[in-house]
DNA sequence: AGGGTGCCTTGATCTTTGTCAATAATCAAG
DNA sequence: CTTGATTATTGACAAAGATCAAGGCACCCT
């Protein structure tokens, strides 16, 4: 069970058996309640994770509690294993905030496979340069667009982009939380979405966001973007 | 002469004897003067790009022109190489900021060496996964730092942070381009690098920057921030 | 020396976002 | 179905930063 899941995942398509066996052995799946801690930012690490559902929120934290919200990730996504090239540290800490199944994995077995599979560090390097964009596209929004576009933006990217007429999404977690991974204050949030819905036509209840169409929110949200609409970087999941 | 260099690079420390061989006979080593554009976002790419001197800045626009800055970089650097990951695309345009010589080398003989040589693969991963680091405080700090704050701990970032008693540097390009870099406008730089000299004394006069000591900017600007005070990220630079 | 041409600074004003406080809605338990 | 805790919204206000408009300064050029 443990290993078909695994080798569902992009990232491990090409991982040797060895590290599947080790893997099915060593591997610890457990439930997590929302607010459980996995790790805090500078534990010594001693496992990876892979989020099987859920929500996990990465995040770092200044000595008077303030707190910046590095990702949040869910089903096939992988984290803690960057601590491999920080001396074993986490480089942020680690809270569920979304009933989640989460998989743990020696590191050791990480690295491992790194070290003795190339096609996999070719993997691990593609992973991680998409990491990347994702890193630089997120900050390149936080420059030029303001709050209701980033709103806009993190919806059409829920949405399957390339379908016609009328889509309906549901927020994948809370409004105080989403805010601050749009790196914006709730109330703002809250005051932001409402005039996107002004200026768009999407209706919002609850979680519910409803769309008649994207082109309004397209042409809101996508002017204040260096890319193109139909995002290309969501096709393939690499997970 | 030009592997020699290429040598000294920390990232090509086990890249095999054919890496640097076909590196010497492929190599291109070009003095460009400011405003050169390198490649544009999107452009096919064939090469990869080492500073050996000067400063690059990587950018991406919109379409009505509005420019974000992905990062400032020189000697020792490595740009455009994520490339490979990207169907050969570059995810940024490049552009000489300060006259630069710069190398370029076919990016099939970098990928050539990650496919071939586990050593380098795992130093490429390496060096990625400090480049995210970088990313993710940047990201933090824009969330969390003012912009006094933000120029503060650029300034510190720049001297050499173990030294005790006075420290002189000098801005490493413009204050209009370090303005873009620290996420703000022009005449807000100038005001708040007005407002950080009043608040903890530095001196500053054209591009130099005098610090009695460095207490008051690391009080003053590092409260705001995740880490400790002396940066670990900056003692071994991976460049 | 004179005159550009950029860079940098400064002042006045406007916009956006943050903060504080109060109220409303939601949801999980008992 | 009520209670209490958390989350969400709203209003009034403060603050940070952006924008617009002028000037000043430095460097480069004949």
């Amino acid at each position: 069970m443990t290993d078909t899941t695994l080798q569902k995942i992009n990232l491990f398509k090409n991982c040797s058996d060895t590290f599947f066996q080790q893997a099915e052995i060593q591997a610890n799946v457990t439930k997590h309640a929302k607010g459980k801690i996995l790790f805090l930012h500078e534990d010594e690490a001693n496992h990876f994770y892979i989020a099987r559902n859920g929500w996990v929120k990465l995040f770092r934290e200044t000595l008077d509690g303030t707190q910046a919200v590095v990702d949040i990730l869910t089903a096939g996504h992988i984290f803690g294993e960057t601590a491999i090239f920080q001396d074993n540290l986490y480089p942020y800490s680690a809270e569920v905030v979304e009933p989640a199944e989460i998989m743990s994995l020696p590191i050791t077995l990480l690295k491992a496979e790194i070290e003795n599979n190339t096609k996999f560090a070719y993997d691990m390097l593609s992973s991680m340069a998409k990491y990347r964009r994702q890193q630089d596209r997120e900050i390149e929004h936080r420059d030029i667009q303001n709050a209701p576009q980033r709103i806009g933006c993190f919806l059409l990217r829920l949405t399957k982009q390339n379908e016609e007429g009328e889509t309906i999404i549901h927020l994948p977690y809370d409004k105080m939380l989403l805010a601050s991974r749009l790196g914006m204050q709730p109330e703002t949030f809250s005051r932001a979405l409402k005039k996107l819905q002004n200026e768009t036509g999407i209706e919002v209840k609850g979680a519910t966001v409803k769309m008649q169409s994207l082109d309004q929110l397209v042409r809101y949200s996508c002017a204040a973007c260096s890319s193109e609409f139909p995002c290309k970087d969501l096709g393939t999941a690499t997970k």
